[in-house]
DNA sequence: ATAAACTTTCAATAATATTTGAAAGTTTAA
DNA sequence: TTAAACTTTCAAATATTATTGAAAGTTTAT
């Protein structure tokens, strides 16, 4: 006799903590901290530092760290509970939330700068015969271009709390 | 009496390059690699190994494979000249193309394998009663639902390969 | 077939990023 | 004020990732 095998959620719950760090990773996001985040997400309650440090195995000074840069992007926050010394972490569930408040940490961190560098790059100044000059600055123009384009969707993106337009784009019916 | 300095070229490429690399790394590309194809995009014309190795201060090892790699994600090109051994390289200068290009790499790489374990994950089993249960399922679900409309988005936008639609979201004027 | 010109590989090394854990710091209740 | 409960820090250790360079491999002209 034979059972089909469905995945069980020890095991599904493994799976996505560790895909989810391994996609952060390759997005420059610390694999630890994508971890914890996806631990708190699959969570119904709010956890606690112990709990956190059990689940995935990391050291206090980790778990410490990574919760403060989590809250640092917006991802989690701190509950507290009458009576009771310990704080409590918990995650923003809403994905398109979540996905915003990426976007927005991303763009003032790396956007930003590199912008303004760019901005400073394109007044250089040279000898419009020379093809080293004529090939940077259009480069650097077109670049320049593309990042404010950019920049500005981001904003709209952002800005737009209910956007009727994203929505339609990425079909999000909440 | 005073002169507005202004950035020189040699000065402003430097900085280019940098600025890419640092860029790259915070995204998860290798730093000698954005550098490398920073250099490309800012040069007129083609270049050798051993001009790339020159001007970048790396070994010969590290220049091939990175080219390799850059040629792996479409970003650069080989040319061949006539009566000469050695290979020349340079970079696609169409910041839309070299956009695309990028994303079309990442989501084969990382958006494809994840909408793959997710669709695997939403179909776990368990008690409908159990929070643990309910929340994970939940957030996998939603989760899927982002990552898939993204996919879907990103599918558009590779398939236009003139594309009034994104032409206008990001004003690109070429 | 040979050798010069060039490219590729990969084990060793170096650089970078992450993690640990014990000590120091802080807060609260009594 | 004290001490227990909890959080934070950071120097040292570890793990990961990138780079080197010499040797092996390949191609082409003769």
């Amino acid at each position: 006799m034979y059972y089909i095998c469905t995945m069980q959620l020890p095991e599904a719950k493994l799976k996505f903590i560790e895909a989810w760090g391994k996609l952060g990773s390759e997005w420059g996001i610390n694999r630890t901290m994508a971890q914890v985040h996806a631990l708190l997400l699959i969570s119904p309650g709010a956890m606690t530092t112990e709990e956190i440090m059990e689940e995935l195995s990391i050291s206090r000074g980790n778990a410490n760290m990574t919760l403060r840069d989590l809250i640092g992007w917006g991802l989690i926050e701190k509950q507290h509970r009458a009576g009771e010394r310990k704080e409590y972490f918990f995650a923003e569930k809403d994905t398109w939330a979540i996905a915003r408040q990426v976007a927005q940490e991303r763009k003032k961190r790396e956007l930003d700068p590199i912008i303004k560098l760019l901005n400073e790059l394109t007044t250089v100044e040279g000898d419009e015969k020379d093809p080293e000059f004529k090939t940077f600055k259009t480069s650097v123009t077109d670049i320049n271009k593309l990042a404010k384009n950019v920049n500005r969707t981001l904003e709209t993106m952002l800005k737009a709390e209910e956007s009727w337009f994203w929505g339609s784009i990425f079909k999000i019916f909440k």
